[in-house]
DNA sequence: GAAAAAACATACAATCTGCATGTAAATACA
DNA sequence: TGTATTTACATGCAGATTGTATGTTTTTTC
C-alpha cells in the first residue's frame, strides 16, 4: 500500500482515468454543450492525454453516452431514494414527480439529458439508457396507480407522454416559467388519469 | 428567355440561392442530421459555393435556422387547413392532432424540429419559431376547449405540456410504437382536461 | 525473469469552419 | 449613358478538431 502512487493495477488506473474523464466532460458538456467542447479541452481539464481517453472511448459521443448514462442513473437514484416510504401509489407518484424536478435543477442536467443526450445518441439510445435507469419509475408508479382495467399497451403510452409533458415542465421551469402553473396543470393531469377519488369518484 | 441566365435582378439571384441552399441542406441535414453534414457537401448539393453560403447566412447554425422555420410553417399550414371546418373547438383539437401526426410523418421532419433543432437553436429559439408558427395553434384550440373557468397561467403550461406529449408520440410512432396506443391514450387525456361530456359531466 | 498484454503518449492525415481578400454582376446616380 | 458604388459571389487561407497509426512505458502472465 506503500507505492500507491507509482505502483498502481491496471485495474485502478483504467477506474481514474474514466472517472477523471468523465467528471471532467460532464463539466464541459453541460457548461457549454456537445458540440462546443473538444476533445483537447477535455484531456486538458481531466489532466490526462487524448491518447488515454481514445483508449477507454470508441470516439467522443462514446464518452458523452458514458456521461449521460452516469447523470441518469444519479436522477433516478434521487427519485426512487424520495419515493421509498410513500403510503399510496398516488402519493409515491406525487413525491417521485417532486423529487424529479429537483433533480433536474441540478445546473446542466436539461442540456445534458433533454436536448444533446437525444440529439447526439439518438432516440432509440436515450430510450435505453431511461429504461434501463429511472425511466421504469414513473411507468411502475403509473401501472400501481392507474384502475386495472387499463390496456396494457396503453399504460406504456401514457407513462412516455406524461414523462414528456414533465421533461418539458422541467424545460419550462429552468426556462424561468413559473413552477406553480407547471406543477398543478401536471397534477391537473395525472389526477385526470389516476381518478382521483376527491374529484372524479368512479 | 434566353438572357434570364445572363441577366437576372439581384433580388431573383437571392431568392434563388438562398431557395437552393435550404432546400440542398434540408434534404441532407433530415437525412445525416447536422452534425455529419458538412458546409462543403451542401453546397455541393445546391450547386453553389462557401462563398455564398456564407454570404447569404451568418453560419452554418444561421442556414439550419432557416430549414427549421421553412418546416415548421409547412407544419403549421398542414394543421390549419385541416381544421377550418370544425364544427366543434373539441372537433377542431381532435383534427388538428390528426393533422399533427401526418404532417410529422414526413421523413426527416422529427429529426429536424424535435431533435436537432433544440439541441443546436437552443429551447429559447425553437419556441419563438414555434410560438410564431404552429404552436399558437394547440393553445388556442385548449383555450377554445377548456371550461373558461381555468387559470389562464395553467393554459399556458397545459398547452406546452400537452404539446410535448404530441411530440412524443409522434417519435415514438416514427420509432414502430403502435399508433392506436399513442392517439387513445391522447384522447384520454385530452378528454380529461376538456371535459368530455359523455364521459365525466361536471 | 522474459513474453505478452494493457495503458498510455505522440505524431499525422483528413476534414471542417469561418474569414479575408479578390472579382464580376447589378444598381444608383449624375 | 457612363461611371461609382453596392451587392452577390468566388477562392484561398488559418486555425482547430477528430480519429488513427505508431511508438513507449507499465502491468500482468507464465
Amino acid at each position: 500500500m506503500q507505492e500507491k502512487n507509482i505502483r498502481q493495477s491496471n485495474q485502478a488506473r483504467t477506474e481514474a482515468t474514466r472517472k477523471a474523464l468523465i467528471q471532467a466532460s460532464r463539466m464541459l458538456f453541460a457548461e457549454k454543450g456537445y458540440a462546443d467542447t473538444g476533445t483537447p479541452e477535455i484531456v486538458k481539464a481531466a489532466a490526462v492525454t487524448r491518447g488515454a481517453l481514445y483508449h477507454h472511448f470508441r470516439d467522443k459521443a462514446d464518452l458523452f453516452a458514458a456521461v449521460v448514462r452516469a447523470e441518469a442513473e444519479a436522477v433516478a437514484n434521487e427519485i426512487e431514494e424520495s419515493a421509498v416510504d410513500a403510503p399510496t401509489a398516488a402519493a409515491a407518484l406525487a413525491a417521485g414527480g417532486a423529487a424529479y424536478f429537483a433533480a433536474m435543477a441540478a445546473p446542466g442536467r436539461i442540456r445534458l439529458l433533454l436536448f444533446d443526450g437525444p440529439a447526439v445518441l439518438g432516440h432509440a439510445a436515450i430510450r435505453k439508457i431511461d429504461a434501463a435507469t429511472g425511466g421504469g419509475a414513473l411507468r411502475d408508479g403509473l401501472i400501481a396507480a392507474l384502475p386495472k382495467t387499463t390496456d396494457p399497451a396503453s399504460v406504456d403510452a401514457l407513462a412516455d407522454m406524461l414523462s414528456a409533458a414533465f421533461d418539458r415542465a422541467a424545460i419550462a421551469i429552468a426556462a424561468g416559467a413559473a413552477p406553480a402553473a407547471y406543477r398543478e396543470s401536471l397534477c391537473l393531469l395525472v389526477d385526470a388519469l389516476v381518478g382521483d377519488p376527491k374529484k372524479n369518484p368512479r
